[in-house]
DNA sequence: TGGTAAAGGGAACGTCGCTCCGTTTGACTA
DNA sequence: TAGTCAAACGGAGCGACGTTCCCTTTACCA
């Protein structure tokens, strides 16, 4: 085993400064290019979008398996920290909810093409998913508690069947035009909230 | 729809001899090569195969689709005619269903290559399916009934539990080499012989 | 048997994943 | 601060692929 990696900072800080950066960059492209573009989009496509060369890729991320864990590790952390950001910078938490749901659901074509890439790998694939379930249901269960505490949305429903739920809603998405998996998620969001106190 | 085929003898036969002896041959060509390669083979290597060139490939079947399609037409057809003729040219009916049911798992490649080349397609998938069903199972109710006739094996398993079952077991097939689906089928139908009677 | 439209064949084009190697650059040392 | 050097970068280039285009061949009918 290898333990050349140097962040504990025995004498020597071994990464580069650009090399790190240069990974933080490309994480990010690839994300927003799965998205646009699905997890079959061409690698040059995400090159050109983060600014560096194929070659760079490669040398970040060997395999495109590789890359794909990479950037959905990097989108379940990214969607973990940003459901406290939310909650902080949104009035109302049923609405950063819906906000945090959002990202949740681009996120999803990302594991969706994942469990494409990892057809080999059941064991890989689980982990990760437990992984991903473990990271993201407190969050989503965080949410959920603020805005039954502000009285926006009943208390009947957990956190994991929210999330399964909106994962099962997005299976499938893309293939068919007639089927709009966000206009559903929407609507599912929308009716959790409490029906507002009649006026009268 | 188009009526255009030429097979109602108008006036004027339409179809030249070499093009659909090359569409047989291409089909028996694809068929070979998808179970040797996966769907996904390269169409050179099929007109290859075939004799043909690639241009020939696409005036018969314009996208893979329509060659995958046709090749499973094909051989739907072709399984369920070898099911009487396995038959009769086979002394004991349990072989016969042996030799039938390896058909069955080879042309299941063809089948399972379909569903991803028809993710856009659900209504098309399930007609296929459906005429999959309706001209397979009797066949095999057949093969069974004969067997069960000449007391080879017991009349306790359907046509359509059978046919389902080795369908499930070579499930995923290709993506796990721990997982060898052709031996589980082969134990499967060995075990549907009757014990032969104790002897002594 | 000759004319003709259908069918065939395969070179060629554009795109893809991936490699390879000359160039650049960040980090350590004297 | 200047010098050194390995690590990192970039992108031309390779081979393979799907698909098209057009020239050649051939089966059919009058």
């Amino acid at each position: 085993m290898s333990l050349d990696a140097g962040q504990a900072g025995q004498g020597t800080p071994r990464k580069r400064a650009d090399s790190v950066r240069n990974e933080q960059v490309l994480l990010a492209a690839a994300a927003a290019v799965f998205v646009g573009s699905g997890v079959d989009a061409p690698v040059r496509e995400i090159a050109g979008r983060a600014g560096v060369g194929v070659g760079t890729i490669y040398r970040h991320f060997p395999t495109r398996a590789d890359l794909i864990i990479a950037v959905y590790r990097h989108q379940v952390e990214a969607c973990a920290e940003a459901g406290p950001a939310l909650l902080a910078n949104t009035e109302s938490p049923h609405s950063a909810l819906g906000q945090w749901v959002d990202l949740f659901v681009e996120f999803l074509v990302t594991k969706h093409g994942l469990a494409a890439a990892l057809q080999n790998d059941r064991d890989g694939f689980d982990a990760l998913h437990t992984y991903f379930v473990d990271r993201l249901v407190p969050v989503c269960a965080h949410l959920l508690q603020a805005a039954v505490a502000a009285g926006e949305i009943d208390a009947d429903i957990g956190a994991y069947e929210l999330l399964r739920g909106v994962g099962n809603l997005c299976a499938g998405e893309g293939k068919d035009p007639q089927y709009n998996a966000d206009r559903l998620v929407k609507l599912l969001i929308r009716g959790l909230a409490r029906p507002a106190p009649r006026r009268g």
